[in-house]
RNA sequence: CGGGGUGUAGCGCAGUUUGGUAGCGCACUCGCUUUGGGAGCGAGGGGCCGUGGGUUCAAAUCCCGCCACCCCGACCA
């Protein structure tokens, strides 16, 4: 094929747009590939448009190679299925909703759990069906508080979503690792650097979860890996490795301390270490023996409000995004001064365990960080006005209802696998695997007969790749400060021919080396454009971003063409008539 | 939802302080010249100055309201 550029629907702009901050999304408007329409919403043009074909294409392949079946659901559905498993209400303002004529309420899809539950549970009612893989790749639709950065975050994106049934445990477990390595190969094949991490499952509902994270400053998501390499976290999803318990015997009798002015934990500390009575005499105390109680407030799906107390470690900051991560699908945000005055226990400033717990005055919920084991000792408030209690004991003088991922991850922070140093970068997040269970399953009443003719609740797994963001994400990881810069396998033409000067021997010769290279099987991008200067041309090239260019100019009447390698930058001149092979070498390359 | 910012031609912007009949660059059309790193000259086309109201002889410009969009923080492929 040969897309002239005399006539391609492509336009390229010499500035960046206004409202563009991160690099692929100025190259990919200004290169003519995608163009906005609505806040995140975009046309893919033509060249944005092959790119994405491409990105389709390998997946497409990997998933075929794992017994995947494609089909494809409406994007506009109706709200029963939705209603059954809570997520019409769970997903609150995040989907797109509308009506038809008949008042009756339809959503936009933003993912197809239920569709795909339904759709079995028409066909199959037998063990011997399964195992299945379904998948598809589809526009979803996700009304996001905030679009940004292009195609990277969208309102409306192309997934490709796929789904594994299985009987038991074991076959969904199985379905996952042949997921987790056919999205391996999708990743490398399409050039990224990525990292696999652990994840939480979030509103999806489901137990084991890991993403994918491809590397980039700019990326919305924070993990962790471990300095050693064996380990890597979203943030959200770090384990924290409980200390081994104390002994309680032997430790000092819990008392309370007047500590007036002391609002914050720097002044508490400090306070500590100037009193004679209170100091310690093996170190100084620090922000770390204390024991702090922040108030949260969570708003379920339903809209009931119900507090929450967290204990961490003084010096710890609570993260309320791993918490939200954990109370999903609850939000959660801070207790407010008017929520404060609702429970007259709490002493603001001054809260302590005696009064938190559900079995203490206050009723309320108390859940502390891991490393709050039993045995260990802290200074925290002791529920009146000025005064802390010290050398309060986990275990003995107070029981929290469990423990919580609160605290806010901090480079350094331990290993989970070898007790190794943690350090944070950033990603996006490009494919996420879970092991859904029996959720939507049962939910929407999908089950089989086993062999024993008893029903089964069917185990059900979730795989998603974001497509068009690994567009976005490729052209972000790839590019430099002259353009867009493609892999093979997913740029929109195998090369690029220039056509440098306007006599009719170098258009003439430019067109037949398209046509040559086009005869030889490849897709050729030809920069036929009259009028158009060599510079307007070699930049244009360089921004489009095709891995060969080929440069046909004033050397052909010494029968000389230029190939350039738009990556290294490097160029060689070759006779024509061996053009055509080397650039079909440099290609299969 | 909180904070910051911007709305003037397809794109990027000036003009707003101090009201006086709409401007620059790129892109587009025509002509001549030019052609290996974003050409030159000349002639053109294209704007409800986000929107509604007000003040004024006169509003892009001043006043009031509204809307939209972008960016930074809490949510997700």
């Amino acid at each position: 094929m040969v897309l002239k550029m005399s006539s391609l629907f492509l336009r390229t702009l010499r500035e960046d747009p206004a409202d563009a901050e991160v690099t692929s999304h100025k190259l990919l408007v200004r290169a003519g590939y995608v163009r906005r329409v609505a806040p995140g919403i975009f046309t893919m043009l033509p060249m944005g448009l092959r790119v994405l074909r491409n990105v389709e294409r390998v997946i497409r392949e990997e998933m075929d190679a794992i017994s995947g079946q494609e089909l494809t659901f409406p994007a506009l559905l109706p709200r029963e299925p939705y209603e059954a498993t809570g997520r019409w209400t769970e997903y609150g303002p995040n989907i797109f909703r509308l009506k038809d004529r008949r008042q009756g309420d339809y959503l936009l899809g933003p993912t197809h759990e239920e569709m795909f539950t339904l759709a079995v549970k028409e066909f199959y009612s037998s063990y011997k069906d399964l195992p299945l893989t379904l998948y598809q790749i589809q526009s979803k639709y996700r009304d996001e508080a905030r679009p940004r950065a292009g195609i990277l975050r969208g309102r409306e994106f192309v997934m490709k979503d796929s789904y594994s049934f299985d009987v038991d445990d074991d076959g969904l477990r199985a379905a996952y690792g042949r997921h987790r390595e056919a999205y391996v190969k999708i990743f490398d094949r399409l050039g990224l650097d990525y990292v696999i991490c652990s994840a939480t499952s979030g509103a999806m509902g489901g137990s084991a979860s890991e993403e994918f994270l491809a590397l980039c400053d700019i990326g919305e998501d924070t993990f962790v890996r471990c300095a050693n390499g064996d380990y890597a976290a979203n943030v959200e999803a770090v384990v924290t490795p409980p200390p081994a318990a104390l002994p309680i015997e032997g430790q000092p009798a819990a008392r309370v301390a007047d500590t007036p002015d002391t609002p914050t934990i720097e002044t508490l500390v400090d306070l500590f270490n100037a009193r004679a009575d209170l100091k310690r005499e093996d170190r100084a105390w620090t922000g770390g023996d204390t024991l702090k109680n922040v108030m949260l407030m969570l708003t379920m799906p339903d809209g009931k409000r119900e507090p929450l107390a967290v204990g961490v470690p003084g010096d710890r900051e609570v993260d309320l995004g791993r918490v939200a991560a954990v109370v999903a699908p609850a939000e959660v945000a801070p207790m407010t001064e008017a929520e404060f005055a609702q429970h007259p226990a709490l002493v603001k400033g001054y809260i302590g365990p005696g009064v938190l717990g559900e079995k203490n005055s206050s009723g309320i919920k108390y859940l502390v960080d891991p490393r709050v084991v039993d045995g260990t000792s802290w200074i925290t408030g002791a529920d009146e006005p000025g005064k802390h209690v010290v050398h309060l004991v986990a275990g003995r003088d107070f029981t929290p209802d469990g423990t919580i991922e609160a605290v806010r991850i901090v480079d350094g922070d331990i290993c989970p696998v070898d007790g190794g140093r943690l350090e944070q970068a950033r990603g996006i997040e490009i494919g996420h695997i879970f092991q859904l269970g029996r959720k939507y399953a049962k939910a929407l009443g999908l089950s089989v007969l086993d062999q024993n003719g008893k029903a089964q609740v069917v185990t059900m797994g979730s795989y998603g790749v974001g497509v068009t963001r690994a567009v976005a994400v490729v052209a972000e990881q790839t590019a430099d400060e002259r353009g867009l810069c493609w892999p093979r396998e997913l740029a929109p033409a195998d090369v690029h021919v220039v056509a440098a000067g306007k006599s009719e021997e170098i258009r003439d010769g430019a067109a037949q080396l398209a046509a040559d290279l086009e005869a030889a099987g490849l897709t050729v991008l030809l920069d036929d454009r009259k009028d158009v200067s060599p510079g307007v041309k070699f930049n244009d090239s360089e921004l489009i971003g095709v891995p060969t260019i080929v440069v046909v100019g004033k050397r052909l009447a010494d029968g000389v063409v230029e190939i350039r390698d738009r990556k290294s930058g490097e160029k060689t001149e070759i006779e024509s008539g061996a053009a055509v092979d080397a650039v079909v070498a440099a290609v299969r390359s």
